[in-house]
RNA sequence: CGGGGUGUGGCUCAGGUGGCAGAGCGUCGGCUUCGGGAGCCGAAGGUCAGGGGUUCAAGUCCCCUCACCCCGACCA
């Protein structure tokens, strides 16, 4: 391809309100372009990364086993109300009405289609298992989309499914997507860890997350260095401590003002956090009180309350809500003399506490030196704390470490979630009707992009790993008004593209700095630069990885660089 | 869903207290230049997000709407 004719524009402004570098690197690379708020086009060498990355998906889910479909992107609302969905999923939905009043979504996910699909066709245990999988378009009306196509409201998605006779066989299929994702991940170049997820509330028997590890993701994990344990913070539990021993001291009512973050009240009274009970109040469904009690140098992990309060309908009090309970104010709540509607769950970090400071609903006034059995008592205790930094290992016991990621798989074992209200029946060999064991697949496509940017690049610019790059090689031709350089650099250019070597030749009337700067930016694997030195028969040769470069003898150059590029590609 | 911010040429931005619409980059024409985003000369390019209001006069002040960005779902 001739720069000179590619729709490739780069940019030499940096780009206004980007935050994550593969979001500011992808516009300034020209690879995409915002058209609205979480919605970007892609460029021709936006595509070609993506096509890249498609095609290696495609290769790892067909050997696997799994066969390509194409779903429909607008869907009836019949579908999903047959599961529930139409209204579980809420407003993420984008929802739309025909000339004649019928209202369809835009695919977000495709559980519900893929089984329409499958029941169709199957009806006998002889045709399982099957796995289906697509690479479409997906939608969802996300609250908040970030870092280009980190999250975006419109992406692409590779998401397989499959159907089994039993749990068993189910199982089996699951384990040999995981083996995909693996291969896939790799093959992309891409650092992932492998973590347990949580299953929601819909239920099911197993889920995976596949996770890279970048600052501009919005999953937190847990993993362990010394067993390989990983877990979505939200799943990792933790135990209760072990009992403090400390001499009880006498109770004191302490006058305790303006204190109405553990932060005031820890340096207030000179107590650390870890020494203060905190009491965080929520509204369940609207109206009903519940309190959690939990360590005060811990916050609560509200994916886990949802676990525990097994709806994801509550918020925090108000602080009318507060006064008309309790007749106190927030950073005075306190598990005494409880209207008998609030439900009190303790948290494990509580467990064994000496010599504590907690409220007992009397704004400004706090207890010091409160222990367990004397001044107050335990009630259910619950794990709701949030995971951090050198917490046990739920496995080994040794020091959690914990990070930001960025999701780019995720695996679902379902169970019947889908077959059993949409009636996918399959007969046995006995002749009983029973619901087909469904799993679902995903791969963020279009977020591997910006992941593998993340991953790699440098200051200048991105840093394609050969396989996922839009071009292999970049040839430059340093003067194009110098004959002999011209010439040479056309030969090369056409010798490149005879050895099947994915080429751009930068043959643009442009400075040489402004070339060398497009290339570092676009981060073409290699390099060959033509200039001066053809007078002597050499041009140079350059890896964007590393930056090493050297003169080669012209002949040699194309020669080399495929042996480089078949060597990056094993 | 709350909170904060921004909207002016293709891009990045400047335009105290209201008074002729600006710069750099990019684009187009010309000359020069060619190993790290070149130089000089000339030119084109605007519904100042949209609507309403105040005023002799609004990019600027007031109200509404829209769009986009960031922070938070961190607290008792």
């Amino acid at each position: 391809m001739r720069w000179s004719r590619y729709f490739l524009y780069t940019s030499k402004e940096e780009p206004a309100d980007t935050e994550a570098p593969s979001h500011r690197l992808l516009l300034k690379g020209g690879f995409i372009k915002q058209a609205s708020a979480g919605i970007y086009e892609l460029t021709p060498p936006g595509v070609r990364v993506l096509r890249k990355i498609e095609n290696i998906v495609r290769k790892e889910m067909d050997r696997s086993g799994a066969q390509e479909v194409l779903l429909t992107i607008l869907n009836p609302a019949e579908l999903w109300n047959e599961t529930g969905r139409w209204e579980l999923y809420g407003r993420e939905l984008f929802t739309l009405k025909d000339r004649n009043g019928r209202e369809y979504c835009l695919g977000p996910t495709h559980e519900e289609e893929i089984t329409d699909l499958v029941r169709s066709y199957i009806s006998s245990y002889r045709q399982l298992p099957v796995v289906l999988y697509q690479i479409q378009v997906k939608f969802r009306d996300e609250k908040r989309p970030r870092f280009g196509l980190i999250r975006g409201r419109e992406f692409i998605m590779k998401d397989a499914y499959s159907f089994d006779v039993d749990e068993f066989s189910a199982m089996l299929s699951y384990e040999s997507m995981k083996f995909a994702y693996d291969r896939i991940f790799k093959k992309l170049r891409l650092k992932t860890l492998l973590v347990e997820a949580s299953v929601g509330t819909i239920g099911g028997i197993s889920s995976h997350e596949f996770v890279a590890l970048t600052p501009y993701g919005e999953a937190r994990v847990a993993y362990c260095e010394s067993c390989g344990y990983g877990a979505n913070a939200e799943i990792v539990k933790l135990p209760k401590p072990k009992e403090e021993v400390e001499e009880e001291l006498p109770l004191r009512e302490v006058h305790t003002p303006d204190t109405d973050t553990i932060e005031k009240l820890s340096s207030f009274l000179g107590v650390p956090a870890r020494k203060i009970i905190k009491a965080v109040l929520y509204m369940v469904n609207g109206s009903e009180p519940v309190m959690f009690l939990i360590r005060g140098d811990r916050n609560v992990d509200e994916n886990k309350v949802e676990a525990v309060l097994k709806t994801e309908n509550f918020r925090l009090a108000e602080d009318q809500e507060v006064w008309e309970l309790l007749k106190t104010k927030k950073g005075f709540i306190g598990p005494f003399n409880l209207p008998p509607k609030v439900k009190v769950y303790w948290d494990n970090s509580t467990y064994g506490i000496k010599n504590a400071v907690i409220a007992f609903n009397k704004p400004d006034y706090h207890y010091l030196n409160a222990n367990p059995g004397r001044d107050f008592s335990y009630g259910e205790f619950v794990d709701v704390c949030q995971v951090e930094e050198k917490d046990p290992c739920p496995k080994c016991g040794g020091p959690l470490k914990v990070s930001k990621g960025l999701e780019l798989g995720h695996i679902f074992l379902l169970g019947t979630r889908y077959s059993e209200p949409m009636k996918a029946y399959y007969t046995d060999q006995k002749g009983q009707e029973k619901p087909i064991i469904m799993g679902c697949y995903g791969i963020g496509i279009s977020r591997c992009i910006s992941a593998i940017v993340e991953q790699y690049h440098d200051e200048k610019g991105i840093k394609w790993p050969t396989p996922v790059a839009p071009f292999e090689l970049d040839i430059i031709c340093v003067n194009p008004t110098d004959s002999q350089q011209r010439e040479v650099s056309e030969r090369l250019y056409l010798l490149a593209e005879e050895e099947g070597i994915e080429t751009i030749y930068d043959d643009r009337d442009q400075s040489p700095g402004f070339k060398f700067a497009d290339a570092d930016l676009c981060g073409f694997p290699y390099r060959i630069v033509v200039g001066k030195k053809v007078k002597e028969g050499k041009v140079e040769l350059q890896k964007r990885h590393t930056g090493e470069r050297w003169d080669v003898d012209i002949e040699e150059a194309i020669k080399t660089v495929k042996k480089f590029i078949q060597e990056d590609k094993l």
